[in-house]
Parts: structure tokens; sequence; C-alpha cells
DNA sequence: AAGGCTACCAACCGCGCAGTC
DNA sequence: CGACTGCGCGGTTGGTAGCCT
């Protein structure tokens, strides 16, 4: 007996996400949370499977997510982190909160691993013994000997935190807590943007391509008739983005303070203003101890 | 200009795990 | 205890944009 299909694949859509759906799947985890993917397609009419609906939501929609480029930093991490953890995407993606598992593995499958193979075929990578792909004997055993430490030291400030915050009715990160990280200039406010920017500037390009009507998006668009309660949603969408510009941190936080917690059905959101904390901590601390290597 | 090739990335697929009944 | 369900993860695929010839 075969394992039954997540959901039923007849009449299932495949393929790109549209704006419309985009906005259906937040609107629907705005007022459910994320969690129970299950209801998602019988709640919005998505023709999506559940699993589609999630790895949407959480490769793209979820807040948080930073796009673009990685830095030389995350580069770094990322190297090191799958020289000792292997092909734990989800792992290495705990220590990078505003990337996806799925962007650190197609980086990793795309980028990273030409490069190590190029400089894994140079003579100085293979010399001079600051290969991280390689990290062997002392430096990899004194590496994880500290991240052993580190990881101790959050799982007891994880404990602190659960046991002082029970009280805390509403669930999930508070971006309160992490504003002071923000403050001192830690964490970019961009790493916490929020899926509504996300939207935002999804609708942007689409408004801005369905105007001029020259992409095949907007064709595609422009052909597509959104129903009425679709109309309205857009435009209510559309009003509440355009006041949740975070541009500083107050007002960013106030805006997303009442909203965060519907986000924040993730079980991993309630322990994150710690594993935010741990992250700023491995992060500098990375960069302070192997700021030579791979240079 | 057109066809072929390559790189990139969003999305899909299948499997495993954990929770529930 | 086993069947069922939902979710998460890692590997893979397919579409497409950009480059080259």
């Amino acid at each position: 007996m075969g394992r039954p299909p997540c959901c039923d694949k007849i009449g299932v859509k495949k393929g790109p996400w549209t704006p419309e759906e985009d906005i259906m799947l937040v609107s629907f985890v705005q007022e459910h949370g994320p969690g129970n993917w299950r209801a998602v397609p019988t709640h919005t009419g998505l023709r999506r499977c559940s699993k589609s609906c999630r790895l949407r939501w959480t490769n793209y929609l979820r807040p948080g997510i930073k796009s673009g480029s990685f830095t030389d930093q995350e580069e770094k991490m990322i190297i090191q982190l799958q020289a000792l953890l292997g092909n734990k995407w989800a792992a290495i993606a705990s220590y990078l909160p505003e990337r996806t598992d799925n962007d650190i593995k197609n980086y990793w499958n795309t980028h990273l691993k030409k490069k190590l193979k190029k400089l894994e075929d140079s003579d100085i990578f293979s010399n001079d013994g600051h290969c991280l792909s390689s990290l062997n004997s002392t430096s990899r055993g004194q590496w994880e000997r500290t991240l052993q430490a580190d990881i101790n030291t959050a799982k007891q400030a994880l404990q602190n935190a659960l046991s002082l915050d029970k009280s805390n009715p509403i669930p999930g990160y508070r971006i309160t807590d992490v504003k002071p990280y923000i403050k001192q200039g830690k964490i970019s406010t961009s790493t916490y943007a929020s899926s509504a920017e996300n939207i935002a500037k999804l609708l942007k390009q689409w408004t801005r391509s369905d105007s001029t009507n020259n992409s095949e998006q907007s064709k595609a668009s422009s052909s597509t008739q959104l129903s009425c309660n679709n109309n309205n949603a857009m435009t209510e969408y559309s009003s509440s983005f355009e006041s949740f510009e975070p541009s500083n941190s107050d007002q960013f936080s106030q805006a997303a303070t009442p909203e965060a917690g519907k986000f924040d059905g993730e079980s991993k959101r309630e322990v994150d203003d710690e594993e935010v904390h741990f992250s700023v901590m491995l992060e500098s601390w990375l960069f302070d101890e192997n700021d030579d290597l791979l240079v």
C-alpha cells in the first residue's frame, strides 16, 4: 500500500504562483496563522496542494525573508556550516534566519560548489590548510567544541527564556524583543521585513507590469479576471501595504507588532528572540575567528 | 536575428518523522 | 501498536533569462 497523495491531484494547479494566489495565501495566514496547511486550499479556494502553499509561504512570503545576492559573510557562514553539518540545509538556514533553506541550497549548488571545486583544484587551497570544505583535525575539532559550547549556552538561555515567557499571552516572536538588536545595528530592519512587504513589492511589480502591459506576465495578469472579492482584497492589501514602509524601526515595530503574532504559528518562532541572539553570537564569533579563511 | 548553451532559481516530488486516534 | 495525517526536509526538475556563436 503506497502512501496516499498529500492532496487530491485532480484539479491541483502547478507552476509559478500568481499575485492573486499569493494574496489569498497571505490573507489566510494573516487570519489563521501559518500551519494547518491542509486547510488552506479549502478555506481560500486556492487550487494548490497544501505542501505547495507551505513551500510558497516559507520560501517566499514568510516575514523576514531577505532576497538578493548573498553577502561575503553569509557565503562564509554557509561554507563553514556546510563543512560542519553537511547538506543539512534547514539547520544551516537556522543560522541565517533571513535566508530560506531552499535559497541556501540553491546558492550552494549553483555557486559555492563550483567555487570550492575551483579552489580545491588550485594549489593554494590544497596546501595552506585553510580549506573549509575539508576543515579537519585541530581546527575542525576546535570549531566543533566551540560550537557545542555555544549550543549548550543557547539551550540554557532558551530554557530560561521559555520558563520566563510562559505568561506571554501572544505566542510567537515579538518585534519588541528584536528591537534592541536592530537599534544596536546588529540586524538590519530589512531582516525582519514582513511578508506584507514582500507582497507589496510583488504588487508593485505586478501593477507596473500590468500598466505597461509589456511582459508576458502582464499579459497573463490582465487576462486573468479577478473576482470581486479578489479586487477588494487587492485594494485592501494595496492600501495597507502603502502604510507599511519599515523606514524606521519604531514605525516598523508599530506596524508589525499586532500582526506579527498572527504570523507566528510556527513552532520555532516561540524562541525567535533567543535564536536571533544566538545567531548573532554565532555570526560574530564565526567572523571573528575565521576572517582569514577563504580570503 | 536565431538557435544553442548555460546558469539560476522557484517549485515539485518522495521520503521520513512526529503526533494523534 | 499500527494506521493515518500533517509537516518538514533534501534532492531534483523545469522554465526562463542571459550569453555566446
